[in-house]
DNA sequence: TCCGAAACTGAAGGATCGTTCATATCTTGG
DNA sequence: CCAAGATATGAACGATCCTTCAGTTTCGGA
């Protein structure tokens, strides 16, 4: 979909004093609040200041616009959870498949989890405008860091590495989300965290691993 | 997030006259053709009855409100996968893991494709307005669908199948969806098409399978 | 051919929303 | 304590947008 081009973006100007620093946070908050509790159609600049307990005006005076406010939440969550992908794929360089497997799926999950209201809320926002950037970077990204780790497993075998570290990517973002997204019980959520690494898992096996590996797991499991 | 309630979300008449059946599908496919050039925060009713050659007084005779243009285009799809979903269902009963796992995958892929660009366009309002209720009622239906395979399959001894079937709806609805909305490219969709069958399958044997069941496949493939 | 019903038109009303700016208040270095 | 810059205010303006409805055009049976 063809959105506003991102340009001029960028919040208009940065906190010298500290008061400014919670304005701003404030209004992060209440857009969050807005957004989960009204929806998209209804997140105005008006309700967000209300919310926040401030002027209209004063948002303006960070933001140039309103998509630049939204702009800043997503690149936030954004740098988040790539910051949070990276450290998992530096610790788990060189581990085996099953490790590798757990440990993206719960550090996906813990970093979708941590603050779910805020992930839950900018799943809304990210289709309104143009994020096919973002979107097909991080992705990139992502699928970029599951190659590495993948062709540094031990006893792996891929026949495609590429197409792997997608299909895991595509596993591990599209399956948290619907969940988020309709509202998932804490049942829902625990199923995921039980299952999730396990399909991740099997995946990997599936898609890399020798006959060896196979039996080796059967036995060993 | 609480949108508006789906009350009073029916068509307001129906058509008996053959121009007025051209003109409805007319508006529906300019409203997804406005939402996948414009985006959502630009779907307009004047927009979407300039693109679909009438008058904006024209939609509303059919439609109460524009809410109920885009609940008919939302139900339309919803009602088409679940009947697609219904027939594999059908026909998998009593199938093994690996059938069930590839059918399931195929008919899922294919249903979601068969009208791709609407499904890109649909997934982009169903979050506009509150489909909680629906996006509930089509999990539970489907998981239930699953589950019920899973029941059906020989040789299958899932600790959970309800887990399990939950997990696999996940997996299935979410890895599609985030590929169709990050603009897919040919090589990302039959690269989905390739792997989806294979993580399913393996999602399933690690699941509710036997030691016997994965040594066969181990041999076997 | 003719008439009632169905379908279509599009300007106008009413409401909401994004953004601005002149003004007021607060903070802080000196 | 005092400027001077930083921060906050909120009424008002212009731009859309949704929806209505009185009037016009088209269709189909008699």
């Amino acid at each position: 979909m063809n959105r506003p081009a991102p340009d001029l973006l960028k919040p208009r100007k940065t906190p010298q004093q500290a008061r400014s620093a919670v304005t701003i946070e404030a209004i992060h908050v209440a857009t969050i609040q807005v957004l989960l509790a009204d929806g998209v159609g209804r997140l105005t600049t008006t309700r967000v200041a209300e919310r926040a307990g401030v002027s209209v005006g004063t948002m303006y005076q960070y933001y140039p616009h309103k998509q630049a406010l939204l702009f800043a939440l997503v690149e936030r969550q954004f740098a988040m959870i790539e910051s949070a992908m990276r450290d998992a794929a530096e610790r788990l360089a060189g581990s085996d498949l099953e490790t590798i497997a757990n440990g993206l799926a719960i550090a996906w999950l813990d970093a979708k989890m941590a603050d779910r209201v805020a992930s839950r809320a900018i799943y809304g926002i990210a289709a309104e405008f143009d994020m096919s950037q973002h979107m097909k970077r991080a992705a990139t990204c992502m699928t970029g860091m599951i190659e590495d780790l993948l062709a540094a497993a031990p006893g792996a075998k891929f026949a495609d590495p590429a197409s792997a570290a997608f299909m895991l990517a595509a596993l591990l973002g599209g399956s948290v989300r619907v969940v988020m997204e309709a509202e998932g019980s804490e049942e829902a959520f625990a199923c995921l965290r039980r299952e999730l690494p396990r399909a991740c898992h099997a995946y990997l096996i599936a898609a890399g691993a020798g006959v060896a590996d196979i039996m080796d797991q059967a036995v060993g499991g």
